[in-house]
DNA sequence: TCAATATCTGAACGGGCGTTCAGATCAACC
DNA sequence: GGTTGATCTGAACGCCCGTTCAGATATTGA
């Protein structure tokens, strides 16, 4: 017998993964090159073979596994709270998940149409979930009377984009830390859908 | 003495500029070569070099003209109207504009990062300045009372990331007409503002 | 009609691309 | 300590890149 694993493999995958997303959000999964890859992690590009079957699959492990986080940690907010309180919850979880992560947001927002048409399919039935997830607390909460929105879709997408905004500005050192922004999104989003 | 001007200069690059503007949009910058466009209009890619100095150029042509259009019909707004009236015609402004223009709209978003040093601060100052458009109206609408933000400068990002989301999803064939959408729009962004 | 010149072609330049693979290297187990 | 197999190198494959430019072509003013 010989190694039961790559001695190597546990800690050269997880290198290749950061690499790749850090140049993948700076210049642009078309602007980055294997070799590009390769070279931060002090690999040759055919070393990167071992790892992953081609460069499509390296993206979209990125933002599957991104995707699957982001769901995740979404089924484990409280959902038999009020209308509001859901929101709320929904609001400030939006906003910290994606101010931890800003890499990954910008590559699965940015980089959908270097997917191939099946991988996309893929990220897009995730993403509808999710955007799924905000509908329902928006509907139940017209139902109940404590929303008023005329159009819970559009209010869905409205709203996300809205919040998805925040990490094309924010900065760790800036003028506003993570708690005064999600206080003040959330008063934004609060009255935008209140009756 | 010969022609005066190239006698197809004139029909050949606003075609090379449309080819160039809907193959970017499509697959991205980086991911168009100069020899797709050329083909698009039916060149060898020597061509467009007696329009263009070169790619990055073509780039930076197509998001300073959209930008420098957008600021010139956001001028054209009646300045002197309430906050509310003001606030009221940059958002339906906003939407029209944006989803007259959509290729025009992704391509100015998603391919900053492939401009130049010098050209990406051109563009992010023209960026800024249609941002403190919209920031004086909400600061005018603080000052008189009508609006209730408590942080004018997040606010204007929150706004213009909501409704330039629009983009995303509309679609001409679809269920909402582009007065709905404007409705609809500014009534959650009147209510997300209001005192 | 013909000279002038705007426009375009076609080939070439040096270089980088994603991917493959034979063989070298090296760590872990017997 | 030798064997095994995971890991990696280095070279190669065919192809495409942005850009340049000499020369061909096309159109207009004289």
């Amino acid at each position: 017998m010989a190694r039961t694993q790559g001695s190597h493999a546990g800690i050269t995958g997880p290198r290749i993964r950061d690499a790749a997303l850090r140049l993948f959000a700076e210049h642009g999964f078309a602007a980055v090159s294997m070799r590009q890859i390769a070279s931060a992690v002090g690999l040759q590009a055919g070393a990167l073979y071992n790892y992953t079957p081609d460069k499509q699959a390296l993206l979209f492990s990125l933002m599957k596994e991104h995707m699957d986080d982001l769901l995740g940690d979404l089924a484990r907010l409280p959902s038999s709270a009020s209308p509001s309180a859901r929101l709320e919850a929904f609001v400030r979880f939006h906003i910290a998940f994606h101010l931890e992560r800003p890499e990954l947001v910008f590559i699965a927002y940015m980089e959908l149409r270097n997917l191939t048409p099946e991988n996309f399919a893929v990220i897009e039935g995730l993403r509808r979930d999710y955007e799924n997830a905000l509908q329902r607390i928006l509907s139940d909460g017209v139902a109940s009377g404590c929303f008023e929105v005329a159009d819970t879709k559009l209010a869905t997408l409205a709203v996300i984009a809205m919040l998805t905004g925040v990490t094309t500005w924010y900065r760790p050192d800036g003028r506003l830390s993570v708690p005064e922004v999600q206080d003040l999104y959330w008063d934004m989003v609060r009255k935008s859908v209140s009756a």
